[in-house]
DNA sequence: TTCAAATTTTGACTGTTAGTCATATATGGA
DNA sequence: TCCATATATGACTAACAGTCAAAATTTGAA
């Protein structure tokens, strides 16, 4: 009885799954203003009264999206934090591997500014979706801090800084960084992350270098 | 001809300014979603179809907001470049010129991060507003890379980044930190930056040394 | 197999809000 | 004073999020 879903469960499941697959395709294309109820009960064959017995919300559908998105990333960033490997390198990896999950799906990181951006109180604090985006950030948090702990420790990064707090600094400069990348090639003809990439990676790997050297010992 | 306006003219302008005003008031109320045309047409004392004499959009109010405070910031910015201190202590004291003018005006962070997730091509090329923000932005990127190069004149910064790339690291960077610091303390309670002055404090400092370190000679 | 209760789905409907436009009002020169 | 031009208005339209009574489907007891 716990582990095994009934047919009707996993049924149910799966249809919340096709919806945000389907809120993901329109995201894509048309961006996050872009996507209307309308559009996204026809892309996943469903009536619209039947999106809002999956989702509260447009918002908790976007949520959904970043919640998605979020365990991704967190996968990716447990296999690195296992290696074996000096802290710095490890912070750098996790680095890498943030920068190169946002080339590789750029919807997410539109899910993530999204995410941060709202300010609605009542919706993050009553949503189920929101208080699990709330956990994955603090896990994505915890493999930063680890990873500087680790460093501190073995002497390849310096012990003048509180690790939490310079974890915090280290996931707000990197997101920005990114932002400011991604803008700066979104206006001019947005081919997005492609052809950009040499920049992109350019001033990422400018940043991952100031940085590092702010904090290598 | 070419200074006195007209009384008309002087009479629309402040009209354009007191639709601004009252924006700001609302959205410093009610946040950027709170914000309605009839709202803003009712406090600016107005009838709806005039603030459409005014501005294209309701978008285009977000960025005049947007542009207003980043002239602001700008002249702000101006007097700390004009200082006579070595290059690191200017991009020091621009970075707390940016905390200082957050602290006491948040509703201009809000524009400012709105301004920065319209990813609509559109409205931005072809709207007057948006074009004097991205001017304003640039004249803010002017004068850290100017602070840079001072710097690396004058031996106090590293000359081994290029300093637009560094200027764009570290602006991204900044912006990142605020935003992460403005929203750990939106989430838990919204006093936003009275109370929890110290630690949004703390966390800027904490990445002007970090960013110190790495880029000082 | 049959059928009625329970569950799930549906799309027509409602309310809200951005944006429009025909009409009304104000201005200023003759 | 009168007219032409410029400015202001709010009732109206269109688009969209979200609701809910009715329809369709599933379940399981007889």
């Amino acid at each position: 009885m716990e582990k095994k879903l009934t047919r009707k469960e996993r049924e149910k499941l799966a249809r919340r799954e096709a919806i945000i697959d389907a809120a993901l395709e329109i995201v894509s294309e048309k961006g996050f203003e872009g996507l209307t109820m309308d559009e996204l009960a026809e892309r996943a064959e469903v009536g619209k009264g039947t999106l809002y017995l999956y989702f509260k919300s447009k918002t908790s559908i976007y949520l959904a999206l970043c919640e998605r998105g979020s365990a991704l990333l967190n996968q990716q960033m447990a296999k690195v934090i296992t290696k074996n490997l000096p802290g710095i390198k490890i912070v750098e990896e996790l680095g890498q591997t943030y920068l190169e999950f946002i080339q590789r799906q750029p919807v997410y990181f539109t899910a993530f500014s999204y995410y941060e951006n709202i300010i609605d109180q009542d919706v993050i604090e009553e949503s189920e979706i929101a208080a699990q985006c709330e956990e994955n950030a603090e896990q994505a948090m915890t493999y930063i801090v680890r990873a500087l702990q680790i460093g501190m420790q073995d002497n390849s990064i310096k012990d003048e800084f509180d690790p939490k707090v310079l974890g915090l600094i280290i996931w707000g400069a990197s997101k920005g960084v990114m932002h400011i990348a991604f803008l700066k090639h979104e206006k001019h003809r947005m081919k997005v992350l492609d052809e950009v990439d040499v920049s992109l990676k350019s001033l990422i790997n400018g940043f991952i270098k100031l940085i590092g050297s702010g904090m290598r010992k």
